[in-house]
DNA sequence: ATCGTACTTGTACATTCGTACAAGACTGAT
DNA sequence: ATCAGTCTTGTACGAATGTACAAGTACGAT
């Protein structure tokens, strides 16, 4: 019961962040179902006990991760929105922003983790919801809502192959199908 | 060592199959990360030693359960490219199946299974690619390689989004979508 | 009939898992 | 200075895990 113990700084909240951050790359990388306790601590080079202390069950310590991925990616999604804000023209635009999005494999499979996750758990589907509502609202006001949810669908669905084949981006492919899904 | 044991009639060729099909619905209902040889002796039938003795690891037993998975779908797709064939109008068709298709939310989150897994370990690729590229060769005689495969790309997300957010179809606007990118 | 091989099955085992918790250490109020 | 409560950390423990294997059974070749 009693090692020796030099007891860190002591900031709670910052380790709850750290513990959902860590939990997200351990998802990232090893997926909802092979993420474990001990995983995250060590990836947050954080004692066992810690995890556990912050969140209760497996369970929470899952749901703060995607919690936290959620968080990032929409950060992401704003920085998308003004981008396309400046942009002289949409299709192209959109296009190079899921070319430089596919350069991080690891944040594309765990977009599709907290999809899935979300597909098989209903506590957890207004968070995947906020995710995957996110790109046609951002859409909308220059395509309208039916072609904004057209055009985000087109772009996961390009995305989902590019990670499964991991061929190159057809880039005048996806424009010119974009401009068909976006003129009325 | 020596238990009851009233061994049943032998059939090697019938256990493999039995047990890369219950692999398969494990992974549906559980995910390839939680997929256990237990949990898949259990839904097969069989004892946990059948498991290991047809499959020497976990990975084979997985990789056994998704290539079950991708020849079902390939019998599906089999379908689909009959009934396209016999469709007057290509875009209300194809509606029609997604909703069918949608039917069965365990399927659909197989599929999605099989591309992360595909996504995470590359023996798997060959596997999802299979899978990925079968929908735009069925469409590309109707209507070209790339409104296939973007079309087959649009249908991917608008089934994702259709699994997470569990809300109701569009028929109208998908059919409107789909033929907005076929014509050339 | 017998025999070898391929199959079946129960069980064993080290490892890893989720979770619990006791013991110490820090901190703000008094 | 003291105390209560919050935080930290190491360790414990039963359950579940992947895999190995010995013992037993069926069956085709001989």
């Amino acid at each position: 019961m009693t090692g020796r113990r030099p007891q860190r700084a002591r900031d709670p909240q910052a380790r709850r962040a750290a513990l959902a951050a860590a939990t997200m790359e351990v998802i990232a990388e090893a997926g909802v179902g092979r993420t474990t306790h001990r995983a995250v601590a060590a990836r947050a080079g954080l004692p066992l006990g810690a995890t556990t202390y912050y969140f209760p069950t497996l369970d929470d310590l899952i749901a703060a991760g995607l919690r936290h991925a959620v968080t990032m990616l929409q950060t992401d999604l704003d920085d998308w929105a003004e981008r396309l804000r400046a942009a002289p023209d949409l299709p192209e635009a959109l296009t190079e922003l899921v070319r430089e999005y596919l350069g991080d494999r690891r944040q594309v499979r765990l977009e599709y983790e907290l999809c899935l996750a979300a597909a098989r758990d209903e506590a957890l589907r207004p968070l995947a919801e906020v995710w995957m509502r996110g790109l046609p609202e951002v859409l909308e006001p220059y395509v309208g809502a039916a072609a904004g949810r057209d055009i985000s669908a087109l772009l996961d669905g390009i995305i989902l192959l590019a990670l499964v084949t991991e061929s190159e981006l057809d880039a005048a492919g996806l424009t010119a199908a974009i401009r068909r899904l976006a003129t009325p």
